[in-house]
DNA sequence: TGTACATCAGTGAACGCGCGTTCACTGATGTAC
DNA sequence: TGTACATCAGTGAACGCGCGTTCACTGATGTAC
């Protein structure tokens, strides 16, 4: 055994240094991801942080725990900027993904500018394209993307129940679903790869969000 | 020179057995890209075909040529089944894609049903996925895709415009984007890659799809 | 109808290459006493 | 404070493997005369 817990995917504990090390492979290896796609090679991404290739199997022992945790970091990431656009905490761990009220209650009109704005990232829908393919051939990311959608499903949820207090349980979730369909269809369309962008249909698709979530 | 036209990335002249063979070895092309994922390698999809590897580029001198014409068959099928839907005719290569009509108008409702009908298929949705990875990776991919989607917004906008001819163009437009942004949104989240199914679900995704196409 | 020939259909072996992974190693850092 | 030692950080070479592509080849088919 040299430092690696076998099985677990997890490379050894890390010190202060490692930790930080850590992060920079990352930040590299989602670079790369982002700008070459899924089929990036370990030496491209190795190249890009400066390292040598075998050491990055230091910190994530096969290319997929690599990716793998790539991914997770930056769906995390989405999640956390979608709480502090709706205003509810998400709270860390918490495996409803529901979030609190943490503040007066946003506007959807702002909510939905916000998320809209957010697909002005070409890299951003990029990475989320990858991570849609990588997903349907891999079972363990898979895994991963289903978690982190039922998290932000269960959240938009949280946001229309919080303004429409009347309404079902049912139907918050599904107009949450639909809105959510709506979201990630236009981040395709916007994005250039399936489509182009124009003012009128910016209108559109954000008047038929906001309806969606409250009307 | 063997019989290949170099630099067109097209095969040579077929016999009518030569045009069969073609489409047979599309039929496994796609069959295995939608189990495997784009990354297949030729050496699974002549297994699958049952031919030598070697023979493959008889017919498609590149990997790039084979996964091309793949997904260029697959988009104009889906544009066809569209046409069927919508009851405006399909004009075959006609540039717009836009379809003139052959018949009564369809009811906007039977349409959004036959489209979200279609994604139970869970090899369908797997193609357009690997679809817009591809496009995102490779720019000649990415041309092809746009144009499919430049062609089925247009065709779902003269659906929208014979449905309500007092409506502007940039309007009917603006509906049809939106609406195809919905729809391939929704794809992707009922597919089980990015989510689940569910009746309430189906039933906000229809009625909203609906009111984008006439109110 | 028969024959000669050009082209198409399909084989099979070999190629060079880049890949992820392995492994033995050296130097740096942290910690126990 | 100093020393010994365990562990972490990072190197560098080598591995076997599967990949797309090339190429010379044989047999089948179509066509011109």
């Amino acid at each position: 055994m040299t430092g690696k817990e076998p099985g677990t995917g997890k490379a050894a504990t890390l010190t202060r240094q490692g930790s930080i090390r850590r992060t920079s492979l990352l930040d590299a290896a989602e670079a790369v991801l982002v700008a070459k796609g899924a089929e990036v090679s370990l030496r491209a991404i190795a190249a890009e942080a400066g390292v040598r290739i075998g050491h990055l199997q230091h910190y994530f022992p096969s290319r997929a725990d690599l990716i793998k945790a790539v991914l997770e970091r930056a769906l995390d990431r989405s999640l956390e900027r979608l709480a502090e656009t709706t205003g509810l905490r998400m709270v860390r761990d918490d495996p409803s993904g529901i979030g609190t009220p943490i503040g007066p209650p946003a506007d959807p009109d702002e909510v939905v500018g916000v998320v809209l704005a957010e697909q002005d990232d070409p890299q951003l829908v990029r990475l989320y394209v990858e991570v849609w393919a990588l997903a349907a051939r891999d079972d363990e990311i898979a895994a991963v993307v289903r978690e982190f959608y039922r998290k932000y499903v269960a959240h938009v949820e949280a946001f229309v129940q919080q303004g429409r207090p009347d309404w079902p349980g049912d139907l918050c979730r599904a107009r949450a679903e639909t809105f959510v369909a709506l979201v990630e269809g236009a981040a395709l369309l916007r994005s250039g790869i399936a489509g182009g962008r124009s003012a009128a249909m910016d209108e559109q698709l954000a008047a038929f969000a906001v309806r969606l979530l409250r009307e």
